[in-house]
DNA sequence: TAAATGTTGACTTTTTTAGTCAATTAAATA
DNA sequence: TATTTAATTGACTAAAAAAGTCAACATTTA
């Protein structure tokens, strides 16, 4: 599993929890604006650990990139897309519910998303890519998915219920968006972890506007 | 008018069109990710013209930032928000008219918009700064004076009407979004120019959507 | 205590950086 | 056409930042 290239990669998932999240996170923080672009002495930095000891894990920058990749889509695969339940009648409680899974696992790790979803724009081909493309197929999937499963007959019958979906899905995403003012790495696990219930009220009001407005 | 540090900034003005905003774009496009990120090779290079004429005009790295907030801020101005009828009784209408002025504007310049929401994140304190910190002010005013005008009663009863802005506001967002597919320097101004009236047809659909939904 | 493992940060070499400038081309003017 | 003026180039420099190394130190484990 993982990356094989460099041996000591898999004594850095033996790593304490904490400590090895800390250093994912400032990686995948400073990778997220491409390969090229990041800086291992900033990642060191963020991360609060010494160069030597990035280096003594990951062998080179290239191959703590791969891992990278690799981790992140095994974190989304078991945390987020093997608990998603597609087999639900109601699609709002659906995305409702792949809205909070999405959000427990930004909790632990806040910008896992957009890393997989912005990789792709630089840097070579690596065993990784494959990896990420496939990926990106089953997330497009898994969507398709729930609306196939959800009941068509509970909309409105003068209203498209692929747009409705539509409509829900980037409402979320907006939702969620707005919730995330700032992502430095300071305001991380802070307000938001919280006022966690706030937030779920809140989102709950809105799922109630779709349940009246786009169902019969 | 403009930073006037450099005094070839305003020769800078009087550029061809098309060449002047090519250099803007893919300086736009390099500093999207931070100041100290970006750099002026890359600049050069995507804009097509040599290291030389870029520090003639610009003098220097930081001036041409600030020239950038300051050219942009002017754009989005003069070129959206003044643009933007705030006394509209149909919500759903203003909100479509930003939209499309909002397309407008990025068919020129197609990360304008993520620039200047973007730029705070790291360098210094500049004279652009103030002038950036007053636009964002601006623009949150103006959605909230669209909403101030708007006329409420056209809304169901048994539903919040700033939700429901919320909702259409994220939805146009993430509609814009999905039509963007990927910004790479190439695809700009291709596919989605030529088939704008297509993509406004579909767009039609969602705002039917809303005011079918939304309205009493 | 001794061996093994985890961790450091100053250091080296290479690449990239912002910025310069003498030389060239194109435009304008006479 | 000849001459001046302005626009533009890209090889160059000095400084900074880059990835990666390694001998030394710290901490566990046996």
């Amino acid at each position: 599993m993982y990356n094989e290239e460099h041996e000591d990669c898999q004594k850095f998932l033996h790593l304490e929890t904490e400590k090895r999240e800390r250093i994912l996170n400032a990686a995948m923080r400073e990778f997220l604006h491409g390969f090229k672009k990041a800086s291992t002495d900033n990642i060191v930095r963020e991360a609060g650990i010494s160069k030597g000891l990035l280096f003594h894990y990951f062998g080179t920058k290239e191959n703590l990139f791969d891992f990278l990749i690799d981790y992140a889509i095994d974190i989304i695969q078991t945390q987020y897309m093997d608990l998603i339940n597609v087999r639900q009648k109601d699609i709002f409680d659906a995305l409702w519910q792949m809205a909070l899974l999405k959000r427990d696992v930004s909790q632990r790790f806040p910008v896992i998303f957009e890393f997989l979803s912005g990789v792709y724009l630089d840097s070579k081909d690596c065993p990784a890519k494959q990896h990420l493309k496939k990926f990106k197929e089953l997330q497009t999937k898994i969507y398709s998915e729930i609306y196939e499963h959800c009941d068509k007959t509970l909309f409105r019958e003068d209203i498209d219920p692929q747009k409705v979906v539509d409509i829900v899905h980037w409402s979320l995403a907006g939702w969620a968006d707005s919730k995330t003012v700032s992502m430095t790495p300071e305001s991380v696990g802070t307000e938001m972890s919280e006022n966690y219930d706030l937030y779920l009220d809140e989102m709950k009001e809105y799922l109630d506007i779709f349940h009246k407005c786009f169902y019969k």
